[in-house]
DNA sequence: AAAAACAAACCGACTGGTCGGTTTTTATCG
DNA sequence: CGATAAAAACCGACCAGTCGGTTTGTTTTT
C-alpha cells in the first residue's frame, strides 16, 4: 500500500512534537520540521494543507490516547477507577515529560485561535462531564461523601493540570511523580466515607 | 522632570500587555505594540534594549504585586492568611482577566528561555517555600491538622494554577471566582482541627 | 549648546506557502 | 509475467511579506 507515505507522515508528526515542543508553535518553522524530518517541504504540504492543520492533528492524537484512557476504566467503581488514575501518573509524567510544553502549547493557542478552541473546547468539557458523572456514581454508590461533584470535578482537574504546569516549570524542584500521586490519594481519601 | 519620558515608558508597558495578551509574545511585534502605543520605534528601542528585555520586565512588574500582596498579609494567624486570599480571589480573577493569557505566556517561554527561566523560578520557589511555611506556621499554632506542608502547599499552587488555567480556556464555562473561593474553603475546612 | 527623547527610513534574516518538475508506487492489460 | 501509463508522493527553488533590530536625523528638555 502507501507505506512509504504514512511513514513520512509519522515522520513530520514526530519532528513536529520535538520542534513544537522545545521552541513553541511560533518558532518552529515548517522549514525546521521538514529538515529534522528529513523530508521537502513539497511532501509537508501534500500531507498537511497548512502548519495549522499539522497542529490540529497532533491535537487529536494526544486527546485520542485520552479518551483511549478514559474508555478502559468503563466498568469499574468510582473509587477503583480514581485508584487507577493514581496508578497512571507516573506512566503519564514519563511519557508526557518532553510532549509536556506542547500540551501547554495547545492551551495557549486555543484561546487565541477560534478553530484550535474549537476542538480543545468539546473534550474539555467531555473531561469535566466525565468527572462529575464519576463523583456522581461515587456518591449514589455509598463509597463517597456527599460532595459538590461539579465543584470537586473542577477542583480534580485544577490539581492534575496545576501538577502538569509546575512539573514543566521546575521538573527538578520536586519528584513529581510522587507529588502527583500522594496528591490524588489525598483527594480521593477526603472524597471516600470513612 | 523625565516625565514625558516616563509617560512613553508606560504607554509601551501597556500596549504590550494589552498585545502580547490578546496576541502572544511572538506574533505581537514590536511595529505593532508601536503603533498601539502611538510610538515610533526609536522611541521603543530607546527605552528597551530588546523585545526580550520588555517581556522580563512586564515579568517582574507582575511578580511585585504578588510579593506586595503577600507582603500584605504578613501579620495575620495561618487561617486567617487563607480566608484573606479566598477574598482576593474575584479580585484576582476580575483584574487578571485580560492579562490571564500573558501569565501562561510567561509560564512557556520560561521553560524554553533561561534567562525568562531564572526570572520566574526564584519567585515561584519563594512562594512555595512561603506556603509551606504558612502551613508549618498553622501546624505548630494548633490550627491546622498534622499534615506534610511540602505536599500540602504544592497541592494549593497547583489548585490555583489549574483554576486560572481553566478558566482561561473555558472562560464561560463556569463562574470561575466562585469555583476558587469554594475550591479554597474546600482546602481549608480539610486543614482546619475540627 | 549638550543631552535626552523621539521619528522614520532602512536592513538582512526568516516565514508560511506555492509551483513546475521529477521520482516512486500502483493499477491495468497483453 | 513484464510493459506501460496514470496517480500518488516527493523535491527544492522561489515568492511576497514580516520580523527584530539599526541608523541617521530631528525635536524637546535641561
Amino acid at each position: 500500500m502507501q507505506q512509504r507515505s504514512e511513514e513520512t507522515r509519522v515522520k513530520i508528526t514526530d519532528s513536529a512534537i520535538k520542534l513544537f515542543s522545545s521552541s513553541g508553535y511560533n518558532k518552529a518553522s515548517v522549514d525546521d520540521i521538514c529538515a529534522e524530518a528529513g523530508i521537502s517541504k513539497g511532501a509537508f504540504y501534500h500531507h498537511f494543507k497548512s502548519k495549522q492543520e499539522l497542529f490540529l492533528a497532533l491535537l487529536d492524537g494526544w486527546l485520542q490516547t485520552i479518551d483511549n484512557a478514559i474508555d478502559a476504566s468503563k466498568e469499574l467503581t468510582a473509587p477503583e477507577t480514581f485508584m487507577q488514575m493514581t496508578e497512571a501518573f507516573p506512566y503519564i509524567f514519563e511519557t508526557a515529560g518532553d510532549g509536556l510544553p506542547m500540551f501547554l502549547e495547545f492551551w495557549l493557542q486555543a484561546s487565541r485561535d477560534e478553530k484550535i478552541w474549537q476542538a480543545s473546547i468539546a473534550p474539555y468539557r467531555r473531561y469535566h462531564k466525565y468527572f462529575t458523572t464519576l463523583i456522581k456514581k461515587g456518591v449514589a454508590e455509598g463509597s463517597f461523601v456527599d460532595v459538590d461533584p461539579e465543584l470537586t470535578s473542577r477542583m480534580i482537574m485544577s490539581t492534575a493540570m496545576g501538577l502538569l504546569l509546575q512539573s514543566l516549570l521546575d521538573p527538578k524542584g520536586a519528584k513529581w511523580e510522587k507529588v502527583a500521586r500522594e496528591s490524588t490519594t489525598m483527594l480521593v481519601n477526603s472524597l471516600l466515607k470513612k
